[in-house]
RNA sequence: GCCGGGGUGGUGAAAUCGGUAUACACAGGGGACUUAAAAUCCCCCGGGAGCAAUCCCAUGCGGGUUCAAGUCCCGCCCCCGGCACCA
C-alpha cells in the first residue's frame, strides 16, 4: 500500500535514493572489459575543474551539466557512453593560495578533491567513479613526466634563455596575469624582466599543420576563429639591408642592376620581416628592436651612451606593460646606416621597443606612409614620410595625412616599379631581390614554441638531470616518478629559481649516463601539461604500466564530444591537439586530432550582473540543491538561456522548472482513481510525436532551452482543463526530460513498473512523423501584407481552395471591397497574401 | 584599434531556407477548489485609440531591396567577451 508520503514529490529522498541505486548497480561505471568490448562507443567529455577551496562554482555546474545531458541523452540513443571527470590540481591557483592560508598544498589539494567528489555526486553527473584522473596523484603525473621524455627524445623539447616577469619585492616570478599594469598583482611593485634558462616546446614546427587541420573539424567557430588568429600565419618576406660601412654594399644605382655577384659572406646585413615587400621605396629607416643581436655592431661611439640607456629603460619593463600601446612611441637612432637594397637609398638605424624581438626577425623596415605605427615614430621624430602607394584618385603628390594601410592600390615613387598594383609589385619586388640574394619570400607564425618551466613547487618535477659531462640527460623512465618531495617553505626566495633548488638532498643525484655527480632540473612543469593528455588516460586508468593502453585507446578516441569554456579556446586546445599529433608521428596514437567535436558553451550571470566575490553575488549551490533538489536545479540552468551564449540567473525563476516537476510527478503518480486508461488522445498523441521531433533536435544541436519550452508546453497540454494524462502520453515525457532530470525521470520510470534504469537499454522515444502531421493549418490571411484575418483549411490545401475560403472572411472581405486584386501569393500552409489595389477612382468609402 | 557575440514585452528569452513577432517561464492582476495554507486548474498581461467590431504603432537608430524584413543589403549607435604595437 503506498503511502501519502510516497505520493508527494520530495526531490532530495528521491535523488539520494537513486545515488544509491547508480552506485549500487554500477549504473555509469564501465569494467576493463566492458571497456574493451564497448559497442557504439561514445567518449563524452567536459574540461576537468580545477578543484578550489570554495568548492564548486555554478560556472563548473552549468558546464557539466550540459555537457552531461548531451551524454545521457546519447546513452538513450543506445551508445556506449563513457563519461569520466577528474582534477586539475596542479598549478600556481593551488600554491597561491596554500601560502595564503598556510595550509600545505599536499593537505590542501585531497581536501578540496573531496569535496568536490561529493558535490559532482550530488550533481546527478553520470561519471564513471572508477576512472578519474588527479593530476597531482604520482601514479599520473608519472605519465606525465613519461610524455615530456617523449618529447625529448624526439627533439621537441629544448632548452632556452627566455624572459619571465620578476617581482623585486616578493622576490618571485610571476606568470603573465599576475601582472597588472606592469606592478606585481599582490604588491604593487613594478616588475622586471630577467633572463632565465627555460625548457620550451617547439609547437611551432607543428605551425601550419596546427592551422591546415583546423578546415577539418567539427568547432564552434569562435573557437576555430581563435586558433586561426592565435596561430597568425602571415606570409611576406625577408628583406636584406646591408649595414653601410661593412663591406660589399651594392651599387647605387636607382634600378639595382649591380647583381653583387655573390651574397658575400662578410656582409653584415639586417634582416627584415614585411608583409609589404611592396612598399620598400618608402622605407625610410630600419627599425631593430632593443635586444637585437646587432645592435652594438651598427652603433656609433657617439650615440652609444644613448642607445645603452635606450636598453636598459626597456628591459625594465616587464613584458605586459611592453604590450600595451602607449601615446608616443619612444626609440633612439644609433648612428648607424643601413642600404635599402632596392635603391641604395642610405638609411638610418633606430632602436625602439615598438619592435619586438620575438617576432618575425625582431628587425623591421619602417615605411611611415603606409604603417600606422611607423607613421606615428616618424611623426615623433620628424622623419620623411613619402607615398609609394596611391589609392584610386590619389597620385605622387596627393599628401599622407594618416598612414594608408589598405592593401589595395598602385606604385608610385617606386622607380621602375610604378604603376604595378600591390599584388604584382609584391611579387616583382621579392623576385628581383631574391635573385640578387637580397630576400626570399617567408611564412611567420605568431604562435610561440610553448614555455613549460614554472619556477615553482606545485607541479610534476621535469624529468630531466643536468651533468656537467653529458649535459641534460632524461630521467631512465623505470625511475618515473620523479616524485615531488615534500617541502614545508616552498616559498620562492630571492635567487629566483624553484623552492626545489633548496632541497639538496632531492637535486643531487647521480647522471644517469655516465654516474658523475649531476642535479636534478628544479623547475617544475606547466599545468597546462598535465591537461594536454588527461583524457588519454581516462578509459586507461586501469594500467598501471602504461599511459594509455592501444585497444582501449584505438576502440575510445578520439574525444567524439569535448564541452568547455571559450577560456581555454586558445591554450589549452592548442597545446593537447600538438601533444596528440607529436604522439601520433612517434606511431603511439592512431589520430592526430584528439577532439571530433568541441562546443563552447556560454557564462552565467546573475540578475543581469556578473558573478564575483567581491560583490559577493555568486549563486552557493548547495542550499539550493538542499531546497530544491539537483534534478530542478539542472533543468533550471538549462532553460535559461541557449547553452551556448550563457544564461541570466535569476533567483525568483527556479519556480517555474520546480514546478513543472512537480506537475509531472504528479501525472504519473496520481490518485488512483483518477488514472484513466491507455489509450492516447489524439490531439495529445498529434502533440507529443511533435514534441519528441522538436527535443530530439534541439538537444542535438545543444539548445535545451527550447527543448524544455517544448516539454513544458506539452505537459500543459496533456493537463489542459484539469485532465490526467494517460499513460500512454505520460511515460514518453518521462524519457524526454531524463537527461535534464535524471534522478526524477528514473523514479518514475520505476513507478511505471519497469525494471532497472532508464539510461540502460534505448528509451528515447521514437518518433512518428504520420502522427504529428498536421491535419488542419491555420491559414494567415493578408492584404498588402497586413494580416486581416486567419482561415483553417485542410492541410496541403491548393491555392483555389484556400482563396475561396479567405474571400469568404468577413474582415478580408471587407479590404478587398472596391480593390483590384493584382496579385496572389500562397505559401501552403503557412499564408496567402492578397496584392490589390484601388480599382478605380469611383467609389471609393466602404461599408 | 582588431576579432567574436549581441541589442525583441516589466524580466529571462522564443521565432533567423524572409511568410500570423513576443512560444516557454518569471514577476504582476483576477477567478475556481480548500476550514485554511500549499499544490493544482482557468482567465488577463507590448503601446495607443475605440462601447465594440476593428484600426494604428512597435524587434537599438537611419536608409534600401521585396507582395512580405526581427530575419537580407548599406550606413550609424550602444552593450558583452577575447586579443592587443605581430611588421
Amino acid at each position: 500500500m503506498p503511502t501519502e508520503a510516497d505520493k508527494a514529490y520530495d526531490p532530495v529522498a528521491v535523488e539520494a535514493d537513486w545515488r544509491a541505486r547508480w552506485d549500487r548497480n554500477r549504473t555509469n561505471s564501465f569494467t576493463l572489459e566492458e571497456l574493451r568490448t564497448a559497442e557504439r562507443p561514445f567518449f563524452n567529455l567536459m574540461m576537468f575543474p580545477y578543484p578550489s577551496a570554495e568548492g564548486l562554482h555554478v560556472g563548473n555546474i552549468y558546464a557539466f551539466t550540459g555537457a552531461d545531458v548531451f551524454g545521457r541523452f546519447k546513452r538513450m540513443q543506445g551508445h556506449a557512453v563513457f563519461e569520466p571527470i577528474g582534477f586539475d590540481a596542479f598549478g600556481i591557483h593551488s600554491e597561491n593560495f596554500a601560502l595564503k592560508s598556510g595550509v600545505h598544498p599536499t593537505e590542501l589539494i585531497p581536501a578540496n578533491v573531496a569535496n568536490f567528489r561529493r558535490q559532482l555526486r550530488r550533481i546527478g553527473g553520470m561519471f564513471d567513479w572508477d576512472h578519474t584522473v588527479d593530476t597531482t596523484d604520482p601514479d599520473y603525473y608519472k605519465w606525465t613526466q613519461w610524455l615530456f621524455l617523449q618529447l625529448f627524445n624526439h627533439g621537441l623539447a629544448e632548452q632556452k634563455e627566455a624572459p619571465v616577469n620578476w617581482c623585486p619585492s616578493c622576490m618571485t616570478v610571476l606568470a603573465n596575469e599576475q601582472v597588472i599594469v606592469g606592478a606585481c598583482e599582490r604588491c604593487g611593485t613594478g616588475v622586471e624582466q630577467r633572463f632565465i634558462r627555460q625548457w620550451f616546446f617547439r609547437i611551432t614546427e607543428y605551425a601550419e599543420r596546427l592551422l591546415r587541420n583546423l578546415k577539418h573539424i567539427d568547432w564552434s567557430d569562435t573557437t576555430l576563429k581563435a586558433q586561426r588568429n592565435w596561430i597568425g600565419r602571415s606570409d611576406g618576406a625577408e628583406l636584406h639591408f646591408p649595414v653601410a660601412g661593412s663591406e660589399r654594399e651594392p651599387g647605387r644605382t636607382a634600378s639595382g642592376e649591380d647583381p653583387g655577384d655573390e651574397p658575400a659572406a662578410e656582409t653584415t646585413r639586417i634582416t627584415v620581416f614585411t608583409t609589404r615587400p611592396d612598399t620598400i621605396f618608402g622605407a625610410t629607416y630600419v627599425v631593430l628592436a632593443p635586444e637585437h643581436p646587432l645592435v652594438d655592431a651598427v652603433t656609433s661611439n657617439g650615440c652609444r651612451a644613448d642607445v645603452e640607456a635606450y636598453r636598459a629603460r626597456t628591459q625594465a619593463k616587464d613584458m605586459v606593460a611592453r604590450k600595451k600601446i602607449e601615446k608616443r612611441k619612444t626609440g633612439v637612432f644609433t648612428g648607424g646606416y643601413c642600404i635599402n637594397p632596392v635603391n641604395g637609398d642610405r638609411v638610418p638605424v633606430w632602436i625602439a621597443d615598438y619592435v619586438l624581438m620575438g617576432y618575425g626577425t625582431g628587425a623591421i623596415m619602417a615605411v611611415p606612409g603606409h604603417d600606422e605605427r611607423d607613421f606615428d615614430f616618424a611623426t615623433t621624430y620628424e622623419l620623411p614620410i613619402p607615398r609609394v602607394i596611391a589609392a584610386p584618385g590619389e597620385d605622387t603628390s596627393t599628401p599622407l595625412e594618416i598612414a594608408y594601410e589598405y592593401p589595395t592600390g598602385t606604385l608610385v615613387n617606386s622607380g621602375r616599379y610604378d604603376g604595378l598594383d600591390v599584388e604584382d609589385a609584391k611579387t616583382a619586388i621579392v623576385g628581383d631581390l631574391a635573385a640578387q640574394g637580397l630576400a626570399e619570400a617567408k611564412v611567420t607564425y605568431r604562435l610561440h614554441d610553448w614555455c613549460i618551466s614554472r619556477q615553482r613547487y606545485w607541479g610534476p618535477p621535469i624529468p630531466i638531470i643536468h651533468c656537467e659531462a653529458c649535459g641534460p640527460v632524461a630521467v631512465p623512465e623505470e625511475h618515473l616518478p620523479v616524485i615531488l618531495p615534500h617541502v614545508e617553505d616552498f616559498r620562492p626566495d630571492a635567487t629566483g629559481v624553484s623552492p626545489l633548488s633548496r632541497v639538496s638532498d632531492w637535486y643531487e643525484v647521480a647522471c644517469p649516463s655516465c654516474g658523475g655527480d649531476a642535479t636534478r632540473e628544479t623547475d617544475v612543469s606547466d599545468t597546462f601539461l598535465d591537461s594536454a593528455w588527461y583524457f588519454l588516460r581516462y578509459p586507461s586508468t586501469d594500467f598501471r604500466d602504461r599511459p594509455f593502453d592501444p585497444e582501449i585507446t584505438r576502440r575510445w578516441l578520439p574525444v567524439d564530444c569535448y564541452i568547455g569554456g571559450n577560456e581555454h579556446a586558445v591554450l589549452h586546445l592548442l597545446y593537447s591537439r600538438f601533444v596528440v599529433m607529436a604522439l601520433h608521428d612517434m606511431g603511439l596514437l592512431h589520430f592526430e586530432e584528439p577532439y571530433d567535436q568541441f562546443r563552447a558553451h556560454g557564462l552565467i550571470i546573475r540578475e543581469g550582473a556578473k558573478m564575483s566575490k567581491s560583490k559577493g553575488n555568486v549563486i552557493i549551490p548547495d542550499p539550493i540543491i538542499e531546497r530544491y533538489g539537483a534534478d530542478t536545479f539542472r533543468l533550471y540552468l538549462m532553460f535559461l538561456g541557449p547553452f551556448v551564449e550563457g544564461g541570466d540567473y535569476q533567483d525568483k525563476g527556479i519556480s517555474g522548472p520546480h514546478g513543472f516537476l512537480h506537475r509531472l510527478w504528479e501525472s504519473v503518480v496520481a490518485d488512483d482513481d483518477q488514472t484513466p486508461g491507455d489509450d492516447p488522445d489524439p490531439a495529445v498523441e498529434q502533440k507529443l510525436h511533435q514534441t519528441i521531433e522538436k527535443v530530439t533536435e534541439q538537444i542535438a544541436t545543444l539548445r535545451y532551452n527550447t527543448a524544455i519550452a517544448a516539454m513544458m508546453e506539452y505537459l500543459n497540454a496533456a493537463r489542459a482543463g484539469g485532465r490526467a494524462p494517460a499513460r500512454a502520453e505520460i511515460e514518453p515525457l518521462v524519457c524526454l526530460v531524463a537527461p535534464f532530470a535524471p534522478h526524477i525521470a528514473e523514479e518514475l520510470w520505476r513507478r511505471l513498473g519497469h525494471e532497472g534504469s532508464v539510461f540502460d537499454g534505448a528509451n528515447w522515444p521514437a518518433f512518428d512523423p504520420a502522427k504529428a502531421a498536421e491535419r488542419v493549418a491555420r491559414v494567415a490571411v493578408q492584404v498588402n501584407g497586413k494580416v486581416r484575418g486567419t482561415v483553417s483549411a485542410p492541410a496541403g490545401a491548393d491555392r483555389e481552395a484556400v482563396v475561396a475560403l479567405a474571400s469568404s472572411e468577413p474582415n478580408v472581405a471587407r479590404h478587398l471591397e472596391g480593390m483590384e486584386v493584382r496579385r496572389t501569393i500562397h505559401v501552403p500552409d503557412r499564408l496567402l497574401n492578397f496584392v490589390v489595389a484601388e480599382a478605380a477612382a469611383i467609389g471609393s468609402g466602404s461599408g
